[in-house]
RNA sequence: GGCGACAUAGCCAAGUGGUAAGGCAGAGGUCUGCAAAACCUCCAUUCGGCGGUUCGAAUCCGCCUGUCGCCUCCA
């Protein structure tokens, strides 16, 4: 079964096939970098993330290029407001920006292009459009004429005639545009502002040409895969496709893919709104409807547990759900580092859990059946549920019971395979995060000791000296059980 | 107003013609001196509403209701 995808262009589901065998070229639209990242953007860059690491298992050489456009009102206010510079202010949040994704293990792309990088490209393009009579200039803007282009409106499904119906509240007058619908693609300097020399006069790139010229230099005229939020369809996707197509004759992406966006009571989280969390706030646990840092696993998890097309409500219900869901993950994941040496596995096994399972894996085949379905992630994490559910079930049998129901071997197999899945998602449990048990000054003599004290108490019933000392073990992070034979196992929580 | 999505249990969520995955929460039970932990079991005769097609529909068609997105910067 092959991979499908839905396209935006066409509105439908659509088998995946890339220009060249077993290679993809693939772009999203970065940020814009004048402030942190929120939820929002991180539910857009996990959904590529796991785009990329869903083709690369699926034998793919990606080549991904995301942008940083660091040129932009928004930056140069804030640098205003500052009284710093619109380059220290896109530097601090590439920077901010790499250190939220890199915490939700959002791979890095292989290229980041900045606009700025790109003046000389962004020139070329204009000139080729004017060229060819999609672009005009005046009063040192240029912009581009999309009754010019036969095919605008296609991606976002609206005429011209519709859009021009539909735009009345705006103040037209006040613009140099022959036409509403035309956009700038280059903007004329204003005073005190950063100002790039151009054959139309000093001024600095419109919004959309940015994208084209970059994708055209790093990637070429045709790319697989285009990526983005939903709210980019239009205008900018559309005016993308418009300025590339209009000047390579060609078309600029096969697959144009489209996230939903995060809500916040069912209303689109923006920064226009307010209504917006940020990712660094949620993790440091700053977020008023959950004031406790937060796993970035968990906010993965929360992420993926939604169809990447859907609007993704976020909620404090929704979050705590998913920082429970995650400890279940999470002791799947770990099952082999907990309890692979009491169950006799090969070292060599525990070390390097992720040797890929057979292709006829019925848990694998679940799960590529799921991604193949345009990325069904929440389908695809059931898989992973269910493995990670009978691993926690087997250790927890392992710790009270001394014995798992499971033969080694197979629970070997499980929990490899659960490594592998859960790595194809993006989810992985940092080395450190077992490691940092509480049990104080005590060592297994004295535990033991402790142990033997209680159970003469308990002989004795003497339930209140028992039980003072299974508080005491409690409290530096021993866990005692009692068990039906009269015997006390303990373990470190 | 135009264009486009979505509506499944307390919450999140899959399922696109064959009789409701998964997670969270919850309930009961076993065990125990009591706990805790663990284990076992249960938890949508029903998929926003009303019609239609079909042997059969959450799944297809029509209408209605509700919610959201884009049309302006936006992941």
């Amino acid at each position: 079964m092959p991979l499908t995808l839905h396209n935006t262009l066409i509105k439908r589901k659509q088998p995946f096939t890339p220009i060249a065998p077993g290679r993809v070229t693939m772009y999203c639209c970065g940020v814009t970098v004048y402030d942190d990242c929120h939820l929002g953007h991180a539910r857009s860059y996990l959904g590529w993330d796991v785009l990329r690491r869903y083709l690369r298992w699926r034998g793919y050489g990606v080549h991904y290029v995301q942008n940083f456009t660091d040129i932009d009102d928004k930056i140069l206010n804030r640098a205003k407001a500052e009284g710093t510079t619109m380059v220290a202010v896109s530097e601090r949040y590439i920077q901010r920006y790499f250190e939220d994704m890199h915490h939700l293990n959002v791979m890095d792309a292989d290229e980041y292009p900045r606009v700025t990088e790109h003046i000389g490209a962004i020139h070329e393009l204009i000139g080729q459009l004017a060229a060819k009579g999609y672009a005009y200039a005046a009063g040192g803007d240029v912009y581009y004429q999309v009754e010019q282009f036969a095919n605008y409106g296609q991606l976002s499904g609206r005429s011209l005639a519709t859009m021009q119906a539909g735009a009345s509240g705006r103040d037209l007058a006040a613009t140099a545009k022959a036409n509403p619908a035309d956009f700038a693609l280059w903007k004329a300097a204003k005073p005190d502002e950063p100002a790039w020399d151009s054959p139309w006069g000093p001024g600095r790139p419109g919004w959309h040409i940015e994208c084209s010229a970059m994708i055209r230099a790093r990637l070429g005229a045709t790319i697989d895969i285009h990526g983005g939020g939903g709210d980019l369809v239009f205008p900018h996707h559309e005016n993308e496709i418009a300025q590339s197509q209009a000047a390579n004759g060609k078309p600029l992406a096969n697959y144009w893919l489209h996230n939903g966006m995060v809500t916040v009571n069912g209303e689109k989280m923006s920064k226009s709104l307010g209504n917006f969390t940020t990712i660094r706030d949620l993790l440091d646990g700053a977020w008023v409807g959950y004031p406790q840092p937060v796993d970035p696993m968990a906010v993965r998890l929360f992420v993926l547990q939604g169809h990447y097309r859907k609007p993704l409500d976020f909620t404090q219900d929704a979050i705590a759900a998913s920082i429970n869901s995650w400890q279940t993950l999470k002791a799947g994941l770990l099952f082999g580092d907990r309890h692979g040496v009491a169950l006799a596995w090969p070292a060599a096994n525990i070390q390097s859990p992720l040797q890929a399972p057979g292709p006829d894996d019925p848990w694998v085949e679940r799960f590529q059946a799921a991604m193949d379905d345009d990325l069904n992630t929440p389908g695809a994490l059931a898989v992973l549920f269910e493995l990670a559910k009978g691993l926690q079930r087997e250790g927890n049998r392992l710790v009270h019971e001394g014995k798992p129901q499971s033969s080694p071997d197979r629970l070997l197999e499980q929990w490899q395979t659960l490594m592998h899945l859960a790595q194809v998602l993006g989810f992985e449990v940092p080395d450190d995060s077992d490691t940092d048990a509480v049990s104080g000054d005590l060592d297994d003599a004295a535990i033991a000791g402790l142990i033997q004290q209680r159970q003469i108490a308990r002989q004795q019933r003497d339930f209140a000296t028992a039980d003072e000392i299974r508080d005491q073990l409690a409290a530096v992070g021993i866990a005692v059980v009692d068990q039906p034979d009269g015997a006390v196992r303990w373990h470190r929580q």
